[in-house]
DNA sequence: AGGGGCTTGTGCATTCATTCACATGTCATG
DNA sequence: CATGACATGTGAATGAATGCACAAGCCCCT
């Protein structure tokens, strides 16, 4: 492989994305608060399934795993309004979280239908969350026509023609790494702006492609850091000690 | 479910960590460092298989889909040194991170043999990487004594036992979510400290236990709200042109 | 030997995220 | 109605991460 250089120490940026609310001003929400948002949500429905209709934000934080004045902040990017003295009120609070992250259901469709890309077509989360997938592509003949768990499989040259059927919105990548930036290149062509890519691999997309990946092994590595670290510590702990 | 209330607005932290050297002194690792040292690897990996033997810190940057400066900052991290007017020794750079993060071979263990946890024992991205997944732990019977991609499915009441017979540092929970705190305690209580979580479910550790969490239905949210905003300012761009 | 082109390592400014702390507001109760 | 307990929303402080810019250093070529 070539190393391509660049010209400048610059990296690219990621460009102004933020909500649109009704009267058409425009509030973006940091990445920060997007990731816990959706855990928010669940501890609601935990709650709201219990009967509960008022949360305070120390609960929330309680159910979500995190500081009670980080809710608060986060809940303030929505715009959502509790009551001073009560709290937030739990169906009022999903339906505005809900609304903020988009909403209606966003049907997906996987590339690579291998190990992982059929562990992932099983999974019930995506379609209770909204997500359901339509739509497994591969590049393997012989795969060509199944069905793996309701969903069929089709060959990869037939990409354009399945996402303009179903009106998939978002792509997941699940093909070995040198596979991923042809996959990915693919769904971009096909009309899809939103990849999520498991694959280890560095891929580019254009500007207006939102690209977010899961990288398992990199999870490890990081957990198996700080248990070398805690080891080693433990190891001068003791012959100091 | 009952709702706990916490007497601060204070959450937990994450205690000291960091690498130790060989005189002893200690200099953490920042946590956005680590997750990039592995993708550095894999590139330098790649270019070394090309008989590459020095590489620039714009192309690693490259490689690695980031920023020169930041490859930089995160190098020196490491105590790594590269030559001025040359670049970085790729084997020895692989050295020093790999050294970094651990170097040796970290035995898995999975909990939960469903969708997920077949598909990961299944990944030998993992084996590669120095995580060999040497068992699977299931609460169901009928898989007990079975062999899944070469991995035994062993009963949960047996982790212990596994656990000690194995030597696994590492625990992998791949339960549904209403299980996940249970299996995670059960790892705790056999010797774990480090923990991959995969269950949506927010589950709390003891503080020397590091936890981590992959949340592919948060990961889908996310890009549903970036794909909701896109959609939302091409309409009213269009409204309004 | 010396000049010119490259590249590292890092101080500094900036931006983003977290957390604190409190003024402001709500409700229940007597 | 007044009081006290409780919560929100947010300025301000702190901390983490990013990216820039440049002095210091290395190597090749003449
Ligand atoms: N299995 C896991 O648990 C796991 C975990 C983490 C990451 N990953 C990553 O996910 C990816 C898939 O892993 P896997 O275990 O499912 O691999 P796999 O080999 O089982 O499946 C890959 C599938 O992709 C298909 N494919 C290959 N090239 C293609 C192309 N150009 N277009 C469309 N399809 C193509 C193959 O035919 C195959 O069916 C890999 O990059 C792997 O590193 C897997
Ligand atoms: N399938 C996926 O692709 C996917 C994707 C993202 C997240 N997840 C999450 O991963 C987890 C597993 O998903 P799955 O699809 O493999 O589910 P699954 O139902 O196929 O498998 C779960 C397995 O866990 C076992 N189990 C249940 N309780 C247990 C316990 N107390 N101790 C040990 N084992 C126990 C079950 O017997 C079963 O074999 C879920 O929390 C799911 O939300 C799955």
């Amino acid at each position: 492989m070539a190393i391509a250089g660049t010209t400048s120490d610059r990296g690219q940026s990621l460009g102004e994305i933020g909500v649109v609310r009704s009267d058409g001003s425009s509030s973006p929400i940091p990445e920060a608060t997007l990731t816990r948002l959706p855990v928010y949500m669940r501890g609601l429905v935990e709650v709201a399934e219990d009967g509960v209709t008022t949360v305070s934000s120390r609960q929330l934080a309680d159910l979500a795993g995190v500081n009670a004045a980080k809710v608060r902040k986060d809940l303030s990017h929505l715009g959502a309004h509790g009551k001073r003295g009560v709290g937030y009120d739990v169906n009022r609070l999903l339906t505005e979280i809900s609304g903020a992250l988009g909403g209606s259901v966003t049907p997906v469709v996987i590339v690579g239908a291998g190990n992982l890309g059929r562990a992932l077509s099983r999974y019930d989360g995506f379609m209770a969350g909204g997500f359901p997938v339509v739509a497994l592509i591969d590049s393997d003949r012989s795969l060509e026509g199944r069905m793996i768990s309701g969903v069929p499989v089709t060959h990869v040259d037939e990409m354009d023609a399945v996402v303009a059927a179903t009106g998939c919105q978002l792509g997941i990548v699940a093909t070995p790494a040198h596979a991923a930036q042809e996959a990915v290149d693919r769904l971009v062509a096909a009309g899809l702006r939103s990849v999520l890519n498991f694959a280890p691999a560095v891929v580019s997309v254009p500007s207006e492609v939102q690209l977010r990946k899961v990288d398992l092994a990199t999870e490890l590595q990081i957990l198996g850091y700080y248990e070398h670290v805690r080891i080693s510590q433990e190891a001068t702990g003791q012959a100091v000690g």
